[in-house]
DNA sequence: AAACATAGTGTATTTATTACACTAAGTTTA
DNA sequence: TAAACTTAGTGTAATAAATACACTATGTTT
């Protein structure tokens, strides 16, 4: 196989997945491509890793350009490196993901590169650029295999939520159900969950009462060896 | 920053991380470099990804270039991608990681690039090239997360073993005591190990029983969504 | 005031985990 | 050749965790 040279070649990106929850269902953030290749196609918010620049650090300066978004606390997922997996070159892409408050930011790709970012529905994601329906589904494996065993559900929810919409996102998620008694047994014997004294507002019945999740707590009980499974 | 360009410069590497375990320990497959950067420093078998290879074949080959090793189904764990954690220029790398039974190989390393390959017991691993320790490290948290709730422990036993053999393996790696009753009583109520109508030979006292681990019987349960955990 | 929607609560049964100590089968030693 | 040694192998009772299950409470809308 002969080798041609391009401007691709030999280089890295970053793909983020980065996942939201809102009105019951999990959403993940694409962008609408304004360049080459695969211009206009949806796509995970990507692109290049400066020669000077760590991956993680490039993972959110990335995510800022093409989103707005800041302070996603990125995870590593995974490396997808297959040949012919970009059609301009050799570019391997190290994908990053984060699960973060939706209404907490507002979308603003800040350079050309993204046309628009918008939160896409799981479960309506179109066919995406490149091998990015591959990394979304990796993401997603690894989301709810997490979610089982590490408290992270809350960085979806807003600071304040009460039990229900907790138990709604495990189970939208997970695509289980869960007995609602058993859920709250659970849940609160970890001890994580603070009751506030306040209840949900602008609801059409009776109003549940609000939790916000405890982290310091959390920590705590990890270090004494107390492991989370829901 | 100025970028002054080397052979280096954007490439991507891969470095596998081989688990072994032997006399009781848990052991990594270490070569010795024959050439820059880190001449004759300890390394983890690794080297530079083709232009015309994918990452997972790449793996492979690397491995058996630098050790003899084949067929160790590699896994890939995570990437490393600092900017000065290669002294001659901007190099990326894939860690993998894998177990095997030791005694099933012979090392014998293919190119001149590894001057020879050896298992080290992980408590006795040097300071390494690069940033080799701490990928390890990193292998070694995934490799003790993914004891508890897969059954892996046989890849590192011979095909037949003994119940205490196995003991001793978690024991070893997780760095706990397991009650040696309620052991056997939960890992034989798994159905997936099957006991042989044979013994140990060579040793200087009561004889234990064998026992295989059938894989085909773990993939029903497994399906059946009955989940393996220690 | 009745209908509606979601919040909130307890108990009994089953299943899993833990703690715990002796006998069995071989080998080595005196 | 018997005693000492080494590791294999086994069961039960007590405790803790998971499950199954249905009604009342509180507020809003009609």
């Amino acid at each position: 196989m002969k080798h041609k040279p391009t401007d691709y070649d030999n280089t890295f990106s970053i793909d983020n997945v980065i996942f939201g929850f809102d009105e019951g269902s999990l959403k993940v953030l694409l962008i609408e491509r304004a360049e080459e290749a695969f211009i206009g196609k949806m796509a995970l918010p990507g692109n290049l890793v400066r020669h000077d620049e760590n991956l993680d650090l490039g993972a959110s300066r990335i995510l800022y350009e093409l989103t707005g978004l800041k302070d996603a606390h990125l995870e590593q997922l995974y490396t997808f490196g297959d040949i012919n997996r970009h059609p301009l070159g050799r570019v391997i892409t190290v994908a990053y993901y984060s699960l973060i408050r939706i209404k907490k930011y507002k979308l603003q790709p800040k350079i050309s590169f993204a046309k628009r970012a918008a939160w896409i529905p799981v479960a309506e994601i179109p066919q995406l650029a490149f091998d990015h329906n591959v990394i979304v589904e990796k993401a997603l494996d690894r989301l709810r295999g997490k979610l089982r065993y590490k408290p992270i559900g809350f960085e979806l929810l807003s600071e304040k939520f009460s039990l229900s919409q907790l138990q709604d996102l495990y189970e939208s998620i997970l695509l289980i159900a869960i007995d609602k008694r058993n859920f709250r047994k659970k849940i609160l014997s970890y001890d994580f969950l603070i009751a506030l004294n306040e209840k949900q507002k602008d609801v059409s019945h009776r109003a549940a009462k609000l939790y916000r999740f405890d982290k310091k707590r959390y920590e705590l009980l990890d270090k004494k060896g107390i492991n989370f499974e829901l």
